[in-house]
DNA sequence: CGAGCTATTGAAGCAGATCAACGGGGGTGG
DNA sequence: CCACCCCCGTTGATCTGCTTCAATAGCTCG
């Protein structure tokens, strides 16, 4: 008893700094962390399947999400990796009743769950809310169609190139950073057979970067950066 | 003078038509109407490129517009194909103070221009709005993440297919249909080179599919769907 | 009717997927 | 605490699909 409510008061900080809540007053937040349920679940767990009718919006609080679409042969694809802070299934506010792609537990994570219908009427009432969805969404769409562009424009040891500059602080020119998922995470995050990053890894090298498990050493970014 | 009037009032009934602007009640319509400056650029104009500030909200009333990435080394990468009743820009509401990517008219086309400080400030004023920004960026999103997939799991010969299924009726196995713009614009937005589009229609042939310029004589959908 | 752009076709090259085999590290059970 | 095992990651070899380059054919528009 004790123990769930300091694990729900660290939650409940994790929720007002989402982006996705937090962004709007208090009112705003508060409505969003009355309407929201805490959820564990373990690594692996399937939270639901593309072409089911759609229930829940989701928050990550802790943990990461794979979002991911399957081919006909069962081939799958990852459309987007959700993280701490971040939330998923915006789009099916509106104009959607079905969820629109599977999602997986890429480990064991902790989600904030919000009724759909809920968030919809939470809306009507709450005009203020939408704007915290949109802020949500934005992020969303631009995070998306970069994700597009690069996948069309760059090669493999480009986007883990652009990855771990995008990951690193903005002014270092050298450091050093764990990856947050197993690597066959971030092969799909980026579009790649696992295989395939692991050549990029290597083909990194000569630009002064160093993988050591998740422990991953960048010596020289402005070598990654002419990649 | 008379002539300008009549354009415009075609215009005006397009956008009304437009999700991005039907979608909410009257008093949301008229106030984007007002906001409205109509342009018309001709074929292969470039409307604004990546990085500059960015000041306009656009939504297309007649025509297409390119969305596209440069790489490095000079390389295009279309992101999306925006046509009539379409608003591009929508993420840089919030969030953003530069464009996202370059645009180009694809065709002579007209469109209608909102400055989106205008647009901001509307949305203060009048919350309704940003539920109607809502719906149309949840289909961007939607669409753009269904592009990714497709991207990742499809071959050519199966994105063609998949954009013949799409842009035919729902209900016939057997139809043709006009290309409303140039073949070039197709394979970008697929995310193929001309050729590649080229070699796909040809595999197609055997599924049913006659090529004959824009023309595109679908004989079996069914067969279609196997590939 | 010609000029220039658009589309097609062929040939070659390349990037990444796939398949298969191996190594190593972390977790589990003894 | 140690040993074992399983799974993740790496590496090599092969294969497929798309891009690129080049040449030709077809359209469209002046």
């Amino acid at each position: 008893m004790n123990k769930a409510m300091t694990l729900r008061n660290r939650e409940r900080s994790t929720l007002v700094q989402a982006p996705f809540i937090g962004a709007g007053d208090e009112a705003v937040t508060a409505k969003f962390m009355e309407a929201a349920t805490i959820v564990t679940v373990p690594a692996r767990q399937i939270l639901f399947r593309q072409g089911e009718t759609a229930q829940y919006l989701f928050c990550v609080l802790n943990g990461y999400v794979r979002l991911y679409r399957l081919s006909r042969d069962g081939r799958e694809a990852d459309v987007r990796i959700c993280g701490p802070g971040e939330a998923f299934n915006e789009c099916l506010i509106f104009g959607a009743d079905k969820y629109q792609h599977n999602a997986q537990a890429a480990d064991s994570c902790t989600l904030a769950r919000f009724d759909l219908e809920r968030v919809r009427s939470m809306i009507e009432e709450e005009p203020k809310i939408v704007k915290a969805v949109l802020h949500s969404m934005s992020n969303s769409l631009r995070t998306t169609m970069d994700c597009l562009a690069n996948d069309r424009l760059q090669t493999a040891p480009q986007r883990v190139a652009n990855y771990l500059i995008a990951q690193g602080p903005a002014d270092a020119n050298c450091y050093s950073l764990r990856l947050p998922f197993q690597k066959s995470v971030l092969a799909g995050k980026l579009g790649l057979a696992p295989e395939a990053l692991s050549r990029a890894f290597s083909s990194l090298r000569d630009a002064g970067v160093i993988v050591r498990g998740r422990i991953i050493q960048v010596n020289d970014v402005s070598a990654l950066r002419h990649f």
